[in-house]
DNA sequence: ATCTATTGATAACT
DNA sequence: TAGTTATCAATAGAT
């Protein structure tokens, strides 16, 4: 939309990427409060601008309901008969390590995703070259694997058609055929029928069975 | 768009409805997307449809970050001195968060290690794909960087040692020259010393403040 | 799911 | 920031 087509890349200029933040959060809570809407479901959307702004849109009277529903929607998963209930004497220390344990887990996800790199040296900095290089490899051979089982799907399914096309082919000159035998050695009908072109019916008559056939739309 | 104008009421239609839920959702993440990229902005998308089936979009691999920024903003808007720490019965709650916080987090680790990526599809396998290779870029720009500061103050030691070298050297022929003078017209000790270059004495002696010099490993 | 006629969103400009 | 317009994008309804 808008004139010329646009990269889905970051916008150097700063204000550029300004206007087309308000412009574009603006339609995006208007898309979010017609989906609500329309099709009567709850949402929650934050956005947060590279300064930190914030941007909420919820239809729902407060955020926090959404929020919630989304946190016990997404560990309600793995919550299978894991009812062993801690000492509540433990609590506290248990909660404490679980903390640090996410700190620790929040740090490394950062430094995966490229943040926070000051503070780690260049060995390290190797290091997490090396993984995410090795890490890719991985990936990308896999969505090469889908993607080949996608293809192959693909090319079965084609094949099928094919099959199919080439079946009707024959089945349809094998009653050109019977129609053609039928229009030279036939009964006497077939020949009143020929001899009359000027009556509003074709030369070669349908027959009813061929009503049947599949169109190719 | 599409064909006549909609109204902006719920559609009561439930085929239709569950049709356009699928469409418009695909649709607002697309464009959650490009506010995230072309913005640069943090986006977290929650959407629950009328059966409770949750939709949910973030730039961040861990929405959750995105959650808690926008937690501690509203708690900063509402803050009425109220510090209380939650009571005890939410501890349970709580704990539950957290576990299965680490839980998301560990295998979003394990999804960017190039893990467990059988159970992803291809759009999410594209995903990762471009975010790791966005993040190896800044590593590897980080690296580069670190590699280059390395390097120039590598060169500002080498120079400030190579100027240090020049003045000692000139140090040493300034002593020489005294020396010399010396041996012309010197004491006989001095003589005796020039006289005995067989000895496994130094034909320059090291004098001690020499042994300062920091040593090049 | 796929196809289009239409309306909608928006990038560049003012 | 707000309004205008030329274009591209999303999608409602049909198939």
């Amino acid at each position: 939309m808008g004139r010329g087509r646009v990269e889905l890349k970051r916008i150097e200029n700063k204000i550029n990427r300004q206007v087309t933040f308000s412009k574009r959060r603006s339609g995006l809570i208007k898309k979010a409060r017609e989906i609500s809407v329309l099709c009567d479901a709850d949402v929650a959307l934050i956005v947060f601008s590279t300064k930190g702004k914030l941007l909420e849109y919820s239809n729902h009277p407060s955020m926090e309901r959404i929020l919630e529903r989304y946190e016990r929607h997404s560990y309600a998963e793995k919550q299978e008969g894991a009812g062993d209930q801690p000492p509540n004497e433990n609590w506290a220390i248990e909660h404490e390590k679980l903390k640090a344990r996410v700190e620790v887990l929040q740090r490394h996800q950062r430094n995966f995703m490229g943040e926070e790199l000051d503070n780690i040296n260049l060995r390290g900095l190797q290091s997490l070259e090396q993984q995410l290089d090795s890490a890719l490899k991985h990936i990308r051979s896999r969505k090469n694997q889908a993607m080949h089982e996608s293809i192959s799907e693909l090319q079965k399914k084609d094949k099928a058609l094919r099959e199919r096309n080439n079946l009707l082919a024959k089945k349809i000159k094998e009653k050109e055929k019977a129609l053609e035998s039928l229009s030279i050695g036939g009964s006497p009908e077939a020949r009143c029928n020929e001899r009359t072109p000027t009556s509003t019916q074709p030369k070669t008559i349908i027959p009813p069975w061929m009503m049947t056939l599949p169109t190719h739309e």
